[in-house]
RNA sequence: GGGCCAUUAGCUCAGCUGGUAGAGCACCUGACUUUUAAUCAGGGUGUCGGAGGUUCGACUCCUCCAUGGCUCACCA
């Protein structure tokens, strides 16, 4: 790679610190307090004259000639270093004037406040601890370039403090599910990465090759079926966090590898899950955030307020069409032509109900709600409503029109479901490359007998771009894929 | 994959109807012992994303390519 001007001027002074005997990457300091505690412990430290050592990256350079100040971050907060020439010496002191901005080092010394009343740490000692080599972004504008902020996220981490925070709030997202729901009794298991049937979800899968055992895999679409057999073996309430890739396009609300909740709870129903989803969400934004309104977008969400209405009752009210009084296929292929919807694959009812539910009502469902009573033709792994065998007993849920979670009562009729594996696998003869394959494992798993359950999905990226107002799912996955870089 | 837009110094950005590039920050040198977007004086560090083409002459116009963004398609 080139080097410009500011780089070889970097490799210059690192050149010079080793010739003077420094060593630039020394790993032998020992901080007392962090900066916060610093800050926070101000007027005793100063009292005291205590002397605390703290370390960071130097942000910022001010000389005045005989004294410097510079800025100092670490995670937790940052404060403002002051060096004296005739109070470090003079060997010292210019030691401190030549550093960079990016570089690390330690610094020992005593506090005070400036006449403008900004803490202050009086330098008596530093030490080099890192020396940077790179030039960082504009202080002023930080590093804008969204390509750049993605390839190089560590630079985008160190200059913009807003990316810091929305990894942090994700860290504590997802511990605040895992809590709530250890603390409801939930096992939390890992099922594997790479299976022999990609299952549990309608999606192309990506395909990888086990050498020694010269088969092909795939990487998980979803970790359903791997659950389900758990409750089969007497588990009753499990749950994994992890990633599941899918060989789709990228948009801002997809990205090929992504981060799931799903969770199974035996002798529970898709009722039961709609209220521990509503629970585990409210609990999570509130611990997280603090408050149940927040803003997305241009939308004000109110996390209090959760509707629940059918899919009929969703298009019925959004579209004005009632698929109660549609009984066959025609009538509804007629209604599509009306809404000039596209059903040119579709050959039920059902299909068609959740085409105009997928193209004119998600987009409206702001506040968090519950649609309940999906077709069974898109359903393959829910149980049947008992009252009516043409809809399932499955929910998702939607907020600012994004779908967040996918629920329903478990099928665990073994017939039923190899039933319905046969007409993916139709399906996927017939072209449908998303369609399930059969998974006869699972099948025998099933006739062993699974107690009814519950089960739940929670697309983890999308609920933190929820609770931290981030419009793509690329400002909330740390490392988001992109094409290759030419090097 | 289609459409639209963008790509200029390490970063953030100017650059007119075509006359081969500028600012701020950063960086270097000097001055300055409480500054804080420090200030002052001096220094421009560049394959104008890449390759062709048009032209006396291209950052500027055309074509292709690359990367990114938005969007459509795709996608429980």
């Amino acid at each position: 790679m080139d080097l410009n001007e500011l780089m070889i001027e970097r490799r210059k002074k690192l050149e010079n610190l080793k010739e003077a005997g420094i060593e630039p990457y020394s790993n032998d300091f020992i901080r007392t307090h962090s900066i916060a505690e610093v800050l926070g412990n101000f007027e005793e430290l100063e009292a005291e004259e205590k002397e605390v050592k703290i370390a960071g990256r130097v942000m910022a350079l001010r000389d005045h000639g005989k004294s410097s100040f510079a800025d100092l971050v670490d995670l937790s907060e940052k404060i403002q270093l002051y060096a004296k020439k005739n109070e470090v010496g003079e060997k010292a002191y210019d030691l401190f004037t030549d550093l960079n901005i990016g570089d690390h080092i330690g610094v020992e010394g005593t506090l005070f406040e400036t006449g403008r009343g900004e803490i202050t740490l009086r330098i008596k000692e530093f030490k080099l601890l890192t020396k940077s080599l790179r030039p960082l972004p504009e202080k002023w504008h930080g590093l804008k370039d969204v390509e750049l902020r993605y390839r190089q996220r560590y630079v985008d981490l160190i200059v913009n403090p807003d990316v810091k925070q929305t990894f942090i709030l994700r860290s504590r997202i997802i511990h605040g599910m895992r809590q709530y729901l250890e603390q409801k009794d939930f096992l939390e298991v890992q099922t594997p990465l790479m299976h022999p049937i990609a299952g549990g979800a309608a999606a192309n899968p990506f395909i990888t090759h086990h050498n020694a055992l010269d088969i092909d895999l795939y990487l998980r679409i979803a970790p359903e079926l791997y659950l389900k057999r758990l409750l089969v073996g007497g588990f009753e309430k499990v749950f994994e966090i992890g990633k599941n890739m899918r060989n789709e396009g990228l948009s801002r609300r997809h990205n090929p590898e992504f981060t799931t909740l799903e969770l199974y709870q035996a002798y529970a129903d898709y009722e039961d899950i709609m209220n521990t989803t509503e629970e585990l969400i409210k609990t999570v934004a509130k611990n997280v955030l603090d408050d149940l309104e927040i803003k997305y977008n241009d939308h004000e969400i109110n996390l209090n307020n959760w509707t629940r209405m059918t899919m009929i009752e969703a298009v019925k009210e959004h579209v004005g069409v009632d698929f109660n009084n549609v009984s066959n296929l025609d009538e509804a292929k007629s209604l599509a032509d009306e809404k000039h919807l596209d059903y040119e694959s579709k050959t039920s009812i059902g299909e068609i109900i959740n085409e105009f539910f997928e193209e004119f009502v998600e987009e409206k469902l702001i506040q968090p709600t519950f649609i309940t009573q999906y077709p069974v033709e898109v359903s393959p792994l829910a149980k049947r409503n008992p009252d009516n065998p043409a809809f399932t007993d499955r929910f998702e849920l939607f907020i600012a029109g994004d779908e967040i979670a996918n629920a329903f009562s478990e099928l665990n009729d073994p017939i039923d479901q190899k039933e319905r594996f046969e007409q993916q696998v139709e399906q996927r003869e017939a072209g449908d490359d998303e369609a399930h394959m059969m998974d006869q494992d699972f099948i025998r798993a099933l006739e062993y007998g699974m107690p009814p359950a519950g089960g739940l999905g929670i697309g983890v990226d999308r609920l933190v771009m929820l609770l931290t107002s981030s419009e793509s799912i690329r400002e909330v996955i740390l490392f988001p894929h992109l094409r290759s870089e030419n090097q």
